[in-house]
DNA sequence: GCGTTGACTATTG
DNA sequence: TCAATAGCCAACG
């Protein structure tokens, strides 16, 4: 382990602060996807490993103002590791915004997906 | 600057 | 639909 067991809190101007800002942009009801934050941000779905981690490093404070929920992979499934943030939990949030979420953890994307409009 | 890790993505079978 | 593989990026010690 190379010390990154968190990511920074949130510096203002860093990679993951710009991470929550487009996570604060999505709307009520929708769902995005790691690899759509990172082509917002870098204009490539490349570094969607790394909006994951800065959303694994969420502090409690930030989870209510950052809807962390909302994002989920490409494959339209959740796939969180964290027991804070259970995937449990975030089914229950999406379900209480109307997002229709599958037994296996799937959410359609063609119907829920938001990719920046 | 190197090595390691991670809530990923795309491709192949 | 699932499993395995390769590639890419940011941050810490």
């Amino acid at each position: 382990m190379a010390g990154r067991s968190t990511p920074r809190e949130n510096e203002p101007g860093g990679f993951f602060d710009r991470v929550y800002d487009v996570v604060r942009r999505v709307p009520p009801g929708r769902v995005t996807t790691y690899g759509t934050v990172s082509q917002l941000l870098m204009g490539h779905s490349r570094a969607a490993r790394t909006v994951g981690w800065a959303l694994h490093g969420l502090s409690p404070q930030q989870a209510m103002e950052v809807p962390w929920w909302r994002v989920i992979n490409a494959q339209g499934r959740i796939s969180t590791s964290c027991e804070t943030h259970s995937s449990t939990e975030q089914r229950s949030r999406l379900e209480a915004e109307g997002v229709a979420v599958d037994d296996r953890l799937r959410v359609d994307l063609a119907r829920f997906g938001w990719f920046g409009g």
